[in-house]
DNA sequence: CGCTATTTTGAAAGGGCTCAAGAGTAGTGG
DNA sequence: CCACTACTCTTGAGCCCTTTCAAAATAGCG
């Protein structure tokens, strides 16, 4: 139920850790090396907040499971991200290693001494909490109103754009996780995650690398990718815009 | 852009506020309420996050208006809510009344030495900002999962069941929000809105109170609508069940 | 009482889901 | 090295639910 075996990976540091929470990461730096396989639970939905995580390397699942047995995955975590600050009591959500993953953990209230002791630790924290807000509600409008294709560029574009990549990593994408995991993202079937591939690779937009790795994907073009994602940032003049709602049909 | 006009309804208390924040309410008890009618803007997407707010009466829908001009409603927010805490720098959405509303604002500077100076407010916060991630979950599991009906149903549920509502006011649902809201919410035409209605009460499950009030919805048979919503809240057995990835189908 | 905005209803079309089978990839052991 | 098994991924065909487009009905308001 909670991480158990600490297997003996080589306990490298990551060289592309990160970034934008430089002093929230040093109350992790200290911790030793938790090492996780390829479907390993780090908590579940109902378990006790007890800690606050970060992830040295790898990428995590966060999902819930309801009632019919279908499980929705409620976002991905990356090396650099931190796992369990918006926790109250208990965590919201079950969380699993996608591949083989690192973290590292420290007690939350231990976590919460150093933060108010420290003030301008107190902004990151809102910071790291409004970007999990804003995750959300990207996923919404996806949800809401993307279609498949658009769904799945979407991530490609998100995936290939996260935080800690060089140039070249982010044309050449290794997803970590199976069409499956992908699916109940995007909230669709796998069979429709497939299709869309085959579509986009038929396209020229992307290429598989078959290449015995497990999963690499070049991004041939990635500007068309960019606006097949169809977020068109241009998008800020909403205030511009006599805005009618139900403007463009569709919803 | 701002809330503008200050007319003047009468600024009775909702003698049915809240409840769940305590403390934090104090911080806003002070304030001049201002009023808005329906339609009027709090804040813009992109705008400088210089206030937190309290609702005391009336209804807000928070939004955003994506590249073709579609519009995602977020979320609604009722009398005892708070608004923007979760914010960082700039709001993330855009937020108007959805019918005559009064609010407090306090700048987000005294807000947050307020805070700061009381340590019981502090787990307040994290659980408002809790809620709002449970929320914005909860939302993602509707829009990858439920059919039509099973999101009329949720809404109706959630709405009904929301905080501070007598025994009656639960059975006898005002929706202030119009069908364009509700479908923008659900990530539905509002065709589709209107005809789930309208099966729901041929399912003798709800009524139309056509009395004068604007939109009175009678909840006939309220355990049959909390079923069809499907959320089976006896969902907490996931330890047990052997989780099958993909195990009930659809997606 | 007419005008406009909102809501409801109808018929047709389409996109993604479902069910089913085939292709590819890994891992195992003879 | 190659069969054998177990998975994951891909492809195909038909169907169903929601969207789309269009028009009628109802409600709101001067």
């Amino acid at each position: 139920m909670q991480i158990s075996d600490e297997l003996g990976l080589p306990a490298r540091q990551s060289a592309s850790t990160v970034h934008h929470i430089r002093w929230l990461e040093d109350i992790f730096s200290n911790q030793p090396a938790e090492h996780l396989l390829a479907g390993q639970s780090v908590f579940l939905e109902g378990d006790e907040a007890e800690y606050v995580f970060q992830i040295s390397e790898g990428a995590l699942r966060l999902f819930r499971i309801i009632a019919d047995g279908r499980r929705i995955i409620t976002g991905f975590l990356y090396a650099g991200d931190i796992l369990g600050i918006s926790a109250r009591g208990r965590y919201l959500y079950n969380v699993e290693a996608v591949s083989r993953t690192t973290l590292r953990r420290v007690r939350r209230k231990r976590f919460e001494r150093v933060v108010s002791e420290n003030s301008r630790l107190q902004p990151e924290i809102l910071s790291v909490i409004s970007d999990e807000i804003a995750a959300a509600q990207e996923q919404m409008v996806l949800l809401s109103t993307k279609n498949a294709e658009e769904r799945v560029c979407t991530f490609l574009c998100k995936f290939s754009n996260r935080h800690g990549l060089t140039e070249q990593q982010m044309r050449r994408v290794d997803l970590p996780m199976c069409r499956q995991d992908i699916a109940d993202y995007l909230g669709m079937t796998i069979e429709t995650v497939s299709r869309t591939f085959t579509r986009l690779i038929n396209k020229g937009i992307v290429r598989i690398e078959n290449a015995f790795a497990r999963q690499a994907i070049l991004i041939e073009k990635p500007l068309l990718l960019a606006q097949l994602a169809g977020d068109d940032d241009d998008c800020f003049d909403v205030r511009e815009k006599s805005v009618v709602h139900g403007g463009g049909r569709r919803h």
